[in-house]
DNA sequence: ATAATAACGAGA
DNA sequence: CTCGTTATTATC
């Protein structure tokens, strides 16, 4: 760590004296480089991407060293980089690039991104690396494999696995695939959104691209959503690549891991990255291939400010390296759909004579509403389309998923007579009911819906949604009295079951791998998915039912999916169609009508009453902006401000040039900005 | 946080 | 009009 012995004697660098500075504040009206001398001690250690301390306003501050000039078009005087805190440039100019746009997108600060991008320093292993022959490689090149994560270490093949007889298995199983790997290849940039069939083994797909990729000499970013995902993935490029080819990075690492795996990447030892969100900002030098699988997952979307979204992050990286991009689930997003739709990127799908050899039978049963409404007994949400289909996968051995959602959902407000959505007539937003006896009223703009009556059939009865039972497992055991029941939940996920019958019983998300696939999937308790208080309650749905769903077996091996909802409506449709990209067209369509994101541009501004006035005064928003609340959000209260798609980076600039004024003034009521902010209750 | 600077007001 | 005190604002 370096250190000026004698500041009086100090002389500025003989070439590139002045450094281009990034305050580590979180200030946005700080939010551009302020210029420092470099000592001439420092000329050739001071190099863009360092991490520096400087004084600023009177206190020692850190900060990265953005760039070297010849020159300041600062009218006063320069003071002098304080300290050098370590040669190691770990900011990489593309990250810098990228972590630019992303704040600008996000109406947030850049130091706040390169608080997400880049890991706090460790300087033992900064150390230990550097020692290493040839400064490249550290001993574990961090092959996430060789990082032992007690207690999750599935097998890569295991969920859902490929079976390896499939004659049309692979990339091949897609039209486009074997194309996408040329170009992946040939070093081109090809641009796809991918719908994995039922049963793909996706963790080996994406292996496979980036050892495409990787192949022909560059570097690869892969994102999921969680640790499990990870782990997943993290095998099959450990049997794609080889060893010590690729690192995985996640938050459960610890700050020297991490730190490791972060080296290895920006010093070019390892050329792949793979990881949760927080990856889509690794240093690999000369991306070819970005990729993230399952964008709809709201994992993807960073907790800390601005908030970004792992997609968002991918997407504006491949624009910016001009380089690959995947965006892969077994449903399509809203926001895929777009990429799709814009000519962004083009498709990724099977035809359908593949996707009828691999895909499980998909029924849908209503529930038997004389039944339903006792929502504590089992079997009165198992018609007995369901009673069968597990009976019958038992009977073969095979284990048995039920799907059931997670307690806590909100319940919002739907027709009492036919079930439709009930929706704000101003602004669309949703209606919830008050607390205490109040009237309905919008979630989003506060307005009162007293007169309503539903679109689709007149009716002005409303009813709030149930949730479902949680004691499903308890009562399946009973059912089924000779059959093992797991459950796996938010509290203990089981990462895979064994072969042969079983019931294993699982929230969303927590579905545990089944070797060879489950015999029967039951999705139950599907209108409290499907009415839940969130714009994107039916496209969740979908993509948690496809989840689940893709698990089964293929209907020529017997697997069979029941949903226990009503084949009308479009959501089920699309499962019983296994259509994720109509339905995501569908859905996009309707978000267009609505004025919802991601056709629009929405904001959430949170804040007292006295911020967001103080805020919108002093912010010039674009024209076709729209006000919407506010709303009662907790303690505080929330607006949202919603503009025309193209003028979202114009939104984005007002938002951050008022935001920067009220943090210069050091207004009292602070104001959290979220663009893109996921629930929009 | 702190330092420079603008603004202000009381007393000559 | 000047000095001393206090708000304001910029921070290399």
């Amino acid at each position: 760590m370096a250190r000026t012995a004698e500041p009086a004697r100090r002389q500025p660098a003989d070439v590139l004296p002045v450094a281009r500075v990034c305050v580590d504040l979180p200030l946005a009206h700080l939010d551009r480089p302020f210029d420092y001398l470099v000592p001439a001690a420092w000329a050739d250690t001071a190099v863009p991407g360092t991490r520096v301390k400087v004084r600023f306003a009177g206190q020692l501050v850190d900060g990265w060293l953005l760039d070297r000039v010849a020159s300041s078009a600062h009218p006063g005087r320069l003071a002098y980089l304080d300290r050098l805190v370590s040669p190691e440039p770990v900011l990489d100019p593309a990250v810098r690039a990228l972590a630019r746009a992303v704040a600008d997108r996000y109406a947030g600060t850049l130091a706040d991104v390169l608080r997400l991008a880049v890991p706090p320093r460790h300087a033992r292993v900064e150390k230990e690396a550097a020692a290493t022959p040839g400064g490249a490689a550290p001993a574990t090149p961090g092959g996430a494999g060789a990082a032992p994560e007690p207690g999750s270490a599935p097998a890569a093949a295991a969920r859902g696995g490929p079976r390896p007889t499939d004659p049309d298995g692979g990339w091949s199983a897609y039209p486009a695939g074997p194309a996408l790997l040329r170009a992946l290849a040939d070093g081109r940039a090809p641009r796809a959104v991918w719908s994995a069939l039922p049963g793909e083994s996706w963790p080996d797909r994406l292996a496979e691209a980036a050892a495409a990729t990787a192949d022909a000499g560059r570097g690869v970013v892969l994102v999921v959503p969680d640790a499990r995902d990870l782990d997943l993935l993290d095998a099959a490029c450990a049997a794609a690549l080889g060893p010590g080819r690729h690192v995985a990075l996640t938050a459960a690492l610890g700050p020297a891991e991490r730190y490791r795996r972060f080296l290895a990447l920006r010093r070019g030892a390892v050329r792949v990255a793979i990881g949760t969100r927080a990856a889509a900002f690794a240093p690999v030098a000369d991306p070819g291939l970005v990729a993230v699988w399952d964008d709809g997952d709201d994992l993807h979307a960073e907790q800390r400010a601005p908030y970004p979204h792992a997609r968002e992050v991918l997407l504006t990286r491949a624009q910016l390296a001009d380089c690959a991009a995947l965006v892969g689930g077994y449903a399509r997003s809203a926001e895929a759909q777009l990429l799709v739709e814009t000519g962004w990127a083009r498709e990724l799908v099977a035809d359908r004579a593949t996707l009828r050899r691999r895909a499980p039978r998909v029924e849908a049963i209503g529930a038997d509403p004389q039944l339903a409404r006792d929502p504590a007994a089992a079997t009165a949400r198992l018609p007995s389309l369901a009673w069968d289909a597990a009976r019958a996968a038992l009977r073969a051995d095979a284990p048995v998923l039920v799907q059931v959602p997670r307690r806590g959902y909100l319940p919002s407000v739907s027709c009492q007579d036919c079930r439709t959505p009930a929706r704000c007539p101003h602004c669309q937003g949703p209606l919830g009911l008050p607390a205490a006896g109040g009237h309905t009223a919008c979630r989003w703009c506060a307005r009162v819906a007293a007169g309503y009556a539903c679109p689709a059939c007149g009716s002005r009865r409303l009813r709030a949604a149930v949730v479902g039972a949680r004691r499903t497992a308890e009562e399946l055991g009973r059912a089924f009295p000779d059959v093992p029941v797991r459950t796996s939940g938010r509290d203990e996920i089981l990462g895979a079951v064994d072969p042969g019958a079983a019931l294993v019983v699982a929230t969303p998300g927590a579905e545990p791998a089944a070797p060879g696939g489950y015999g029967a999937v039951l999705l139950l308790d599907t209108w409290a998915m499907l009415t839940r208080a969130d714009l994107r309650a039916a496209e969740e749905a979908v993509r948690r039912w496809m989840a689940a769903a893709a698990l089964a077996r293929p209907a020529r091996d017997g697997g069979q999916v029941v949903v226990v909802a009503d084949a009308q409506v479009p959501p089920v449709q699309a499962l019983v169609r296994w259509d994720p990209g109509g339905y995501a067209a569908r859905e996009l369509a309707d978000r267009r009508e609505l004025g919802f994101p991601p056709a629009a541009r929405m904001v959430s501004l949170t804040g007292t009453p006295a911020g967001l006035a103080e805020f919108l005064a002093q912010a010039r928003l674009p024209g076709s902006a729209e006000l919407l609340g506010p709303v009662p959000a907790g303690a505080a209260e929330r607006m949202l401000v919603r503009v025309r798609r193209a003028e979202g980076p114009a939104l984005a600039a007002a938002l951050h040039a008022a935001a920067g004024v009220r943090s210069a003034h050091k207004a009292p009521h602070p104001v959290r900005v979220q663009v893109d902010a996921l629930e929009l209750l």
